[in-house]
DNA sequence: GCAAAAGTGTTTGGGATACACCCATGC
DNA sequence: GCATGGGTGTATCCCAAACACTTTTGC
């Protein structure tokens, strides 16, 4: 910090990465720059966040004008991730940029957000800025959050069968889970509760629909994995 | 945020919070405050971050200056917490606080800070800002550290006894733990080694002293508890 | 010899892992 | 009747938890 000079503080700005899963694919929501720099690549939606504003706030103004996803409503779960600050991220000068991560159930784009998609993340276009490694970082968190939380439930349907709900954990962790123990375990955790209802698709057995217990997130008494 | 008027970012500070095990206590450094506001108060050592440095580069220069501690050779490690960002938390204006957590090895605060000391963290003084949650939650982040990562070496002198290990669990969780199922399972993990040395400390037996294999922050293969 | 911390093993219960077949449905 | 995904149980191993006495030293 210099004393003789007049303190002047980095641009601050906001990115978010939302997840969704779309079958067996986790996805993550991205915009298409439309001025440079970086014009016409894709980029996690986030911009400016002016003095008065919240980062959440700031962000959650940003990614409904952006995409059309609304955070407050859209999402079932939202986290800050981290704030990264290397001076040359952004060309144009020094921007400190916080970042948050969420999960949101299938989402339907508006169709006032023809420059929003999401992207598989194993299948990422080229990205603006260092938004790859910041992707790469959520999904390490992702996938740790899920191993200690119920934060999975963020990613479903209301109502989801056992098969959706172990799709789910294959999604973000990478790797087959055994389905005789997987079910035996999620079950013993007392996290979630058989409904009524069914779910019927196709020439195979019904599968019977289960709910969470909480909809908040909740710390596991043992953790998952 | 505002079309209609330039963009002008909040403040931005950085803030450290700086653990040292001080026999069975874990501490934290603090600073009096020298000025308005909160004059004469305790806070984390913290400041302002201009454009062109990076909140570690800021945070490394405001401690060394406020405290005499350098971030850089006095801590064994240091990792981003969280980055704080109400816009009442500071009366002087929206500022945006990224901190930092980070254990040192017992240190010996300078001559030349007779304004900055560590104190038990049960046993704080009245705090400045929105710094006594910030604590609490670098602390939770710290005991969620140790059960999955070796960063409990960062507390610790290089050399250390099996007692001291378990000491330092047991200061930073909060609660005391069995002592040979603790022996047992930390010398199953391959972390330490023994040394050739011994530790002699008045009237009893003396302890064989230990060593990590490893200095830096590496991922346990079984989660500690 | 005695006070004080270091050091050491066994038993038990629960959860993790590995593994293969029957069930209900649509066509 | 057959293809498709839904649903289920057992045996083994390893780890967590509970628990008390002997050893080495300084005085």
């Amino acid at each position: 910090m210099k004393y003789s000079s007049p303190y002047v503080p980095p641009t601050l700005t906001v990115d978010a990465v939302i997840f969704q899963l779309h079958g067996d694919k986790l996805e993550v929501l991205l915009t298409q720059r439309e001025s440079d720099p970086f014009k016409g690549e894709w980029a996690l939606p986030g911009g400016y966040n002016a003095v008065g504003s919240t980062t959440i706030e700031a962000l959650t103004e940003i990614v409904l004008r952006k995409t059309g996803v609304d955070l407050d409503n859209d999402l079932a779960y939202i986290e800050q991730l981290y704030t990264f600050d290397t001076v040359a991220r952004d060309p144009r000068g020094h921007a400190v940029s916080v970042t948050y991560m969420g999960c949101s159930r299938a989402i339907t784009l508006g169709t006032g957000s023809q420059h929003a998609e999401f992207f598989p993340v194993d299948r990422l276009p080229n990205l603006a800025y260092d938004h790859a490694s910041i992707i790469t970082y959520a999904q390490e968190r992702l996938a740790a959050k899920l191993t200690y939380t119920n934060a999975v439930s963020g990613l479903l349907d209301k109502k989801f069968t056992l098969s959706q709900l172990q799709t789910a954990y294959e999604a973000v962790m990478g790797r087959l889970l055994d389905k005789r123990n997987f079910r035996k375990k999620f079950l013993t955790l007392n996290l979630i509760h058989e409904t009524p209802d069914t779910w019927r698709d196709g020439a195979h057995r019904p599968a019977k629909l289960y709910a969470f217990n909480s909809s908040s997130l909740e710390v596991l008494s043992r953790s998952f994995d």
